[in-house]
DNA sequence: ACAAAAGTGTTGAGGATACACCCATGC
DNA sequence: GCATGGGTGTATCCTCAACACTTTTGT
């Protein structure tokens, strides 16, 4: 039995992190402006090197934590970037992650103290290295998901209203849906309960606030009923 | 400017590559009986080590090479498998690739040399390290692709029959279809022309000979039409 | 009374599915 | 002449898209 692969090349494997947020207008992603070299000065990703006790999971976790101060974060593995030169001071590959947290209540402090800052997805800076090839291909696996699984609601608020979740779909899919098509289908999963209170602040009638039911969406899909918007 | 990221760790990147290949009956993946250690003698897929100079597409065009006998494979990378003894030698990652070729003008000898063989994927036997895990998801990954992408193709000999196809897309979704629905989705795809020469061998009467028109895939797509099946 | 957003159903078209019989040929 | 796989069309269902008016309430 061998004890290693001594012939074989070592590599430095980041991971880097995609963070979407929603502000009830726009889909958001969270960049930092470097404080470090190379690239000092310039916005990026948040990221970070994966570490010999660590999964991949780990330390996507790890990094996002750190930064957001929160844990049990929806997160995916995204795709390996590893053209040669990617980053300039010596050979590295990355692994990119998306992440997805509700914008509202995550901590403030930490942000500033990273000098992070949210950026609507069309006014985002051009990042460092292959970082903005990055957010393209999270945007898309993004709306992949966001019409098979439920995965909207980890940007919103618990309570919301069905023209929050309208709006946050119409940002990750980036086109106008028809309102009475999209609460018709909504209501149709079977995955929201509806709440007494209403939402005042966006209008003289108010609208009711909803609620995802985890038990309900497990229950369908155990029916096998399919989520798709 | 730095000149190294000196103080992180490094580790081995291994390529795992699950080949998919489709025999006119059965879906099949291609693996080899390992003659070296750790593991020797049980089953795998066919794997190497990332090496400084190449990205991680050249590495899994350089190990399916070696192996196959035969360049531009259609090759997607799958997924990163990191957990920290996945490899009982040494702390490896391994970052998955699945692959499709044309099961019948692939170098026999090659593969003897090797010792890989073919196997159907419900007889497949248990495989080393996650190496399961690897095909599972490949399957997964190639089921979404077959429906929304015209790989298929890919498995087939350029020419090819209805029957063959349809076999081909009953396997991969291991579900029956319809013949005259599959063939009318197929031809309104338009993206297939039909040859006048007909294949003999599978029955009296014999059967028309179809060929996968890439141009005319690639006007469609660009005029908007979804290849859908 | 009016402005501003919320809420609510129906219809029509197109795509998906289900389904059965004749054809050509080698033996 | 018969057995074998190849080829073909239609009726129905259901999903998805298009569409406009009434309600509530704060000012």
């Amino acid at each position: 039995m061998l004890n290693n692969y001594n012939t074989e090349d070592k590599v430095l494997l980041a991971v880097d992190c995609i963070i979407f947020g929603f502000d009830q207008e726009d889909l958001k992603i969270l960049l930092i402006k470097r404080d470090f070299e190379p690239e000092k000065g310039k916005w990026s990703l948040i990221g970070g090197f994966l570490k010999m006790t660590e999964t991949l999971d780990d330390a996507a976790n790890r990094i996002l934590n750190h930064l957001t101060g929160f844990d049990k974060i929806y997160m995916e593995q995204l795709y390996n970037f590893s053209k040669i030169d990617r980053d300039p001071v010596e050979r590295t590959l990355s692994v990119a992650y998306f992440a997805l947290i509700n914008i509202e209540d995550h901590d403030e402090k930490l942000i500033e103290q990273y000098s992070a800052k949210w950026f609507s997805i069309e006014e985002a800076p051009s990042l460092i290295f292959d970082h903005n090839q990055m957010v393209q291909k999270a945007i898309l696996r993004l709306r992949r998901r966001a019409i098979s699984k439920p995965i909207g609601f980890e940007l919103l608020p618990e309570k919301f209203t069905m023209r929050q979740l309208q709006k946050l779909y119409e940002s990750i899919l980036d086109e106008k849906l028809d309102k009475r098509n999209f609460i018709n289908k909504v209501n149709g999963l079977d995955i929201l309960v509806k709440l007494e209170e209403k939402d005042m602040t966006s209008s003289r009638k108010g609208s009711y606030l909803y609620q995802f039911d985890k038990e309900k969406y497990d229950r369908n899909v155990e029916d096998g009923i399919t989520f798709k918007i």
